[in-house]
DNA sequence: CTGAAAGCGCTTACAG
DNA sequence: CTGAAAGCGCTTACAG
């Protein structure tokens, strides 16, 4: 009764959960998930290059969509939180093989390559959020659609008769690639040709967005899409310091969301990340794959949402 | 040898753990926890009221506190996050006689004290960020300490040279009245008069110290202690309204210091909580707790900083 | 000091 | 469909 078998006679389920409720008897997790080599616990591996956990709301985000969806599903989470590398050397080591935890979710950043690898050998089930750098195509991942994401920005631009619509790009990861890629698809999709001239590359920091438009507002452009926030508020900066408005004399769109581009002057166009969906359907997933359900490897790339403040014109 | 058993000849130890090494072996928890019927996995849960899980890095900050404290103590941390009445109900049940969980961190809050009394009941070891709002001088707490806090903010004032000092008070909570009581007996300390005209009264929501701040100021007091950060904010607007400016006219000193408090014009003199201690500490009490070494239920109160910003004159 | 037995509370085949 | 046995991987007394 207590794992629904199916076969059992309606009168007997019925005295039986009688007696449970009565008795208030609770499955003894332990013994269950050492005799069955499964655990209903998934952990949740943070890894302590993310310095920024509390000035970014990113990890509140995926923590609190991951902690629906393991509400939803029945699960626990498991918080591994780390700090330092020497807290996190041995983490693969302490979490696999004590078969306490059933299934992973691990947040993807390039940097760590090794401990994905470390955590791959324990082969209990793992998600990623974000997408591995290399391609690993056995490995399902949870991550926002970059390339459309970035086709949205610079299609907005194109939409609202900007001309001349340059881009800060970045190389530094799979995304910035994608959200590079987009934006000259977008052009050529819309019959504008690709001129080099309105293309500057940065690393994803607001120092770098800046110095990448000083050297984009010379050409005149009357648009900008950086590949991401930081760079996009950067650029403000510059143009600004060239004597220009935006979004008067130049447009700009970001790509991420953060808390900052609302702050900013005017507040930011960008496209939203649905983090917290993330969480979700990661442990969605997770779940899928802890009970054999899942076919192949899970390749998700989210939608996100163009979020249109006062550095683009209002739509047209 | 693995559980450190201290009488065996060193010779042997070293023989086994050199084995250890080479199988990897790593003892099964489930299975540990099954037969001592103890667990180091230690549950932290954050209600559903709490809504703020984002927009205030309370809770990252905690959340982040509570990991350090797991990581130094080899322990592991449940995440209990709940968003709804309904996802929380059968909470105590779920968690509670499983075994799964050998210890339990909650945040206090007095709309809780129902869950608070179930998760009593399951006597598993339990320690509370925050103070039960009824004398329960058998549960262990981690608070800051409310007091000294508030005395702190109002000796402040009072060693700036300020005469005619006001408080917006609050009576929501014992935190709440400490900070009041504090704030009569620095008063008090000092030689000061307690004048009722400047006590006013609120709710710690913006608004209430806005309404507050209006009774206030025309008793002209030259300095307003506001018994959180939410009070100050909502004070500083009714004098800037008033056309007074802060810190000339009326300093502020808030409490808790909320990011909210760094971007107000000036930015708040406040008291600082050291949030991320209070977990690192309610973690250090629930291990001793597992390993029957607390003598008797800890009530710890942390001390608090001073942060001076723009709000009252610099030092003297 | 050390080895072998019992048992933690379950689930999973396996007989009835 | 249902009951009794075996066994998951440990720890804890208990003999040697």
């Amino acid at each position: 009764v207590v794992n629904d078998y199916p076969f059992i006679r309606p009168e007997i389920r019925e005295r039986v959960q009688k007696v449970i409720a009565q008795t208030g008897f609770k499955p003894n997790l332990a013994a269950r998930s050492l005799v069955s080599n499964r655990s209903n616990i998934i952990g949740l591996i943070i890894p302590s290059v993310v310095q920024k956990v509390f000035t970014d709301p990113y990890f509140p985000y995926l923590i609190d969509g991951i902690a629906r969806g393991c509400n939803a599903n029945g699960l626990i989470l498991s918080l591994y939180l780390f700090h330092s590398l020497e807290e996190e050397k041995d983490v693969p080591q302490a979490i696999l093989g004590t078969g306490l935890v059933g299934g992973l979710i691990f947040t993807a950043d390039r940097r760590y390559l090794g401990m994905l690898d470390a955590l791959l050998e324990g082969d209990i089930p793992l998600v990623l959020i974000g997408q591995p750098e290399d391609d690993m195509p056995e490995i399902s991942f949870v991550d926002i659609d970059n390339h459309a994401g970035a086709y949205m920005a610079t299609k907005h631009l194109i939409d609202l008769g900007y001309k001349r619509i340059a881009t800060i790009a970045a190389h530094i990861n799979k995304s910035s690639e994608q959200r590079f890629d987009a934006y000259k698809q977008a052009l050529s999709d819309h019959g504008i040709p690709i001129d080099k001239r309105f293309i500057a590359h940065g690393d994803f920091s607001i120092e770098s967005g800046y110095q990448a438009a000083k050297t984009l507002i010379p050409q005149s452009p009357d648009a900008i899409f950086a590949a991401n926030d930081s760079m996009a508020l950067g650029a403000m900066r510059a143009i600004r310091e060239a004597g220009l408005s935006v979004p008067h004399d130049i447009a700009i769109v970001g790509f991420d969301d953060l808390p900052g581009a609302l702050q900013a002057e005017p507040p930011l166009t960008t496209i939203h990340q649905p983090v917290q969906q993330s969480g979700i359907e990661a442990v969605k997933i997770l779940h899928a794959m802890l009970n054999d359900e899942l076919e192949k490897p899970a390749h998700i790339f989210l939608p996100n949402t163009l979020i249109v403040r006062g550095s683009t014109r209002g739509s047209v």
